[in-house]
DNA sequence: CGACTTAAGATACACTGTGTGTCACATTTG
DNA sequence: CAAATGTGACACACAGTGTATCTTAAGTCG
C-alpha cells in the first residue's frame, strides 16, 4: 500500500478525526467500526484496508503523539530547567487536550505511564537518586504523578493556569524528590 | 429471587470465583458471558438470572471489597497513626492481591481511586490542608500515589517486605504533605 | 419425611458487531 | 491517456449477547 498515494493518506486521516470525535462523544469501548466509517464517511471494508482492528487504530494515533511528548518531557541538559519542562509539558498537553484525554480513558493509558517512566529514568539519572528509596520506586513515583496529575488537570477543564499548575507539580513532586536526593 | 437460597448463594460463588481465575489468566475485556458460565459450571441463562452482563457481575466484586478497604484505610481518629494505616492497607492489599490486580486491570479502575479520594478527603481535613496548594488537588494527589503504589508493588510481585513499602510511601507522599501542611 | 416452591438447565431465537471475499468503479500516478 | 491500485457496496460466515419457553432438579418448610 503506497503511503504517499493521497486516497491513502485521505482515508487514514478521516479515520484517525472520526475515532477521536467519537471518544469525546461516548468513550473508547462502545465505538464500533461501522461507527467509524459511517462517521468517516468512508466504506466498511475499507477501514480494513488499513488497521487490522479499532486498537491498531488508537495505537497508530498513540504513537503518533507519544513521541513528541516524550521529547517534551525530556530534560534540555540543564538539571535546574525541570519546572520549564513541566511548563512545556503542559503547553502541549493543553494544545492536545482532546487527544490526551482520549488515550487516558482507553486501553493506552498505559503507554503513556510507561512514556513517562523512560523520560523519568533519564531524567532521575541525574538528579533525583536517592539512598533512601529504591530508583525505580522513585521513577515510577516521579511518572505516575506527572501523569496522574496531568490527568486532574484535564479532567477539572483546565480550570487553573499552565503556570499555576506548574507551581503545584513543583511543590507536590519535584521538591520532594529533589529533597529526598539532597539528603544523601 | 430468595437471597438465602443456598442454590442462589452457590451459583453467586461460583460466577464470582469463575470471573476472579479468568481475569487472572486472560485479562477482564476478552471474557465472554459463556465462558464464565462454562468455568462455573452454570448454565448460560442463569447468569442472566443474577446479573445484568459482566460489568454487573465485576460491580458486584468490586461493592463488596471496596468497603472493607475504606474502612481499613480510615483514620482510626489519631492523626498520627497514619503509616500504621498505610500499613494495615499493605497487609489488606497483600491477602487479597488477585483481586486487587483484577480491579486495577479493568474498568472499575477509577471506583477504587474515587473511594480512596473519599478517604483521603477526610484524612485531609485534619491533617493535610495547605495554603499554598488548593485542597482538591491535595487530596487527588494523596489518593491517586497510594493507589499507583500499591499497584507498582503489586505488579513487582511484592518484591519488597510490607514494612519496607510503608516507610517508602510515608517518604514519599505523607511526608511531603505533613511537610506542606507545616509551611503555613 | 414428603409435598411444595422455585432456582437451574437445555434449547431455540432474534439481534448486533466482526472480519473476509468479490467485483465494479474511481482516482492517482507515470 | 492508460495502467495500476485504492475504494465502495454488497453479501457472507461467524461469534457473542440477551430473551423466551419448557422441563428438570434441588432446596425449603410444614
Amino acid at each position: 500500500m503506497n503511503e504517499n498515494d493521497l486516497r491513502v493518506q485521505r482515508t487514514r486521516s478521516l479515520l484517525r478525526q472520526a475515532l477521536i470525535d467519537l471518544v469525546k462523544s461516548q468513550g473508547y469501548e462502545s465505538i464500533s467500526i461501522r461507527e467509524i466509517t459511517q462517521k468517516a464517511q468512508v466504506g466498511y471494508k475499507t477501514f480494513y484496508r488499513h488497521y487490522a482492528g479499532k486498537d491498531e487504530l488508537l495505537q497508530a494515533l498513540v504513537d503518533e503523539k507519544i513521541d513528541d511528548f516524550k521529547r517534551i518531557l525530556s530534560p534540555p541538559s540543564d538539571p535546574t530547567a525541570s519546572q520549564k519542562n513541566t511548563l512545556a509539558a503542559l503547553v502541549y498537553i493543553e494544545t492536545h487536550a482532546e487527544l490526551f484525554l482520549m488515550i487516558l480513558k482507553s486501553s493506552a493509558a498505559d503507554q503513556l505511564l510507561t512514556a513517562a517512566v523512560e523520560v523519568g529514568r533519564e531524567e532521575g539519572r541525574l538528579t533525583f537518586s536517592s539512598s533512601q528509596i529504591p530508583s525505580p520506586l522513585m521513577t515510577h513515583h516521579f511518572a505516575s504523578s506527572m501523569i496522574s496529575l496531568f490527568r486532574w488537570w484535564l479532567e477539572s477543564g483546565m480550570a487553573y493556569s499552565k503556570e499555576e499548575m506548574a507551581n503545584y507539580i513543583d511543590l507536590l513532586v519535584i521538591h520532594t524528590l529533589k529533597q529526598l536526593a539532597a539528603e544523601d
